[in-house]
RNA sequence: CGGGGCGUGGUGUAACGGCUAACAUGCCUCUUUUGGGAAGAGGUGACUCCGGGUUCGAAUCCCGGCGCCCCGACCA
């Protein structure tokens, strides 16, 4: 992409009603724009960016069986009196509303009564079982205090998995197998490192749920980290048992600042029995179907990764999100030399399937360097008059900074 | 929902109750520039969040509303 095509721009400064630094970056690198607290459109940049982080985790989910659908943001009052939580005493972040009709509507927080009242239609045996479908999907939640820019909105994307198994031992491999796709995704997100599952509240059907915690001070969450067995324990459920039931000692574990990046659970039957979701099994007897959910926030994550992944300069994007591969800068004032070179570049690398984003623009190289660090494309190569001299490049690591010469040929 | 802070050109800031609301940046034009946000000149752009009130006079003081940020509580 040619960036003088590129409406966005970017910003000195940040707005200063955003403190966080995800949003600091995000806005002034054009990726994001903020439209009221807690609800933030995505830019060119920044949709390249989620979609990268969305794709990564459909490829994981489908890789264990997970099957895309795509449920309604409007939902109906009747499906979730059956749990019981349409009642704001119960649940207290709804958005409601209602139809031209007077009936009442809500926006979804999360899916598990549609979703469950759904699958009635589609699973009535064990011939059924199991199954898996997932969604990314725009959730609403009426936060009293939206905060942390894209950190924690009112309303976000989530991807959303839910698990149907005909007993608990079924149910309990698939949630090994998909707690271990979490790994995997989070690894490939490039927060593997700094990611640590971590035990936390299981709710009335499992002794534990597992989050998926990222270490960053912005973290809302205090975990405390084992190291060396590379698992962390929420303070929310921090006790003497739980040390046990793992196997370790207080000692060994250090407090930490996180943010809550996955999170899956046990549901055992609370929504089948609501809904009455049962199945034959082989001998005619029905049988209430087990549940699971596992959720990522793919917006979350994104403001997670530039949490974690920034300098004073700006952005730095993990290959394998980055909204481009690489950024290249023609500096080339009138030199008609260096424009072709660089317009045959820039076709060279298309071709070759990489993803460029060319900076043509008739600005400064001091802007274009500057911009280039904000916006945080993992590899930058210069083309210019200098480089020209012997046919070469410069080609500079964002996030090592790294600067290499390289024959135009070998690229 | 408790506590605190803040609303002034697109953005960041300034202005004692008193001149035409200032500066920087951005944007437009021209000239000179081009390897780390270049320089000069000229221009553009604000009912000072909204509504009341006090006053000869309000961006400034008072009341109400709306919005934003932070701390805490909450967070399937």
């Amino acid at each position: 992409m040619k960036q003088s095509t590129l409406f966005t721009r970017t910003r000195r400064e940040a707005p200063k009603d955003e403190v966080a630094k995800n949003a600091q970056l995000l806005i002034r690198a054009g990726f994001i724009h903020k439209e009221m607290a807690g609800a933030y459109s995505f830019l060119p940049l920044g949709l390249r960016t989620l979609n990268k982080i969305v794709q990564i985790i459909r490829e994981e989910m489908n890789s264990i069986g997970g099957q895309e659908i795509h449920l309604t943001a409007l939902q109906e009052k009747k499906i979730w009196e059956t749990t019981g939580r349409w009642d704001d005493a119960v649940v207290d972040n709804w958005f409601k509303t209602e139809l031209k009709n007077g009936s009442k509507v809500g926006l979804a927080f999360t899916h598990e009564e549609p979703l469950t009242a759904l699958m009635k239609d589609h699973i009535s045996s064990y011939k059924n079982l199991p199954a898996s479908v997932y969604q990314f999907q725009t959730k609403f939640r009426n936060e009293e205090r939206a905060k942390s820019g894209i950190l924690r909105g009112r309303e976000f994307l989530m991807k959303d998995l839910y698990s149907f198994n005909a007993d608990e031992k079924t149910h309990q491999e698939f949630y090994e197998k998909a707690s271990a796709a979490y790994v995997r995704i989070f690894d490939r997100l490039g927060l593997g490192a700094q990611t640590y599952k971590t035990f936390a509240s299981g709710g009335s059907f499992a002794k534990y749920s597992h989050e998926f915690q990222t270490l960053t001070e912005a973290g809302e969450d205090t975990i405390y980290v084992h190291e060396a067995k590379k698992i962390a324990v929420n303070k929310e459920v921090l006790n003497d048992e739980v040390l046990t039931d793992l196997g370790i000692a207080r000692s060994d574990l250090v407090e930490k600042k996180a943010v809550e990046v996955g999170n899956i659970f046990s549901l055992g039957t609370r929504f089948s029995d609501a809904f009455g979701l049962n199945y034959k099994d082989e001998e005619g007897k029905s049988k209430p179907v087990v549940m699971g959910s596992y959720g990522i926030g793919p917006s979350r994550v994104m403001g997670t990764i530039a949490e974690v992944w920034a300098d004073e300069a700006g952005l730095i994007w993990p290959e394998s999100v980055a909204p481009f591969n690489i950024h290249l800068i023609a500096l080339f004032d009138k030199d008609e030399k260096v424009k072709k070179a660089a317009e045959d570049l820039y076709a060279k690398l298309a071709k070759a399937g990489k993803e460029v984003l060319y900076d043509d623009r008739s600005v400064s190289a001091g802007e274009k360097f500057s911009d280039s660090d904000l916006i945080g494309i993992p590899k930058r190569i210069v083309i210019s008059a200098k480089t020209l001299e012997n046919s070469s490049v410069e080609t500079k690591d964002r996030a090592t900074g790294k600067v290499e010469v390289v024959k135009i040929m070998e690229l």
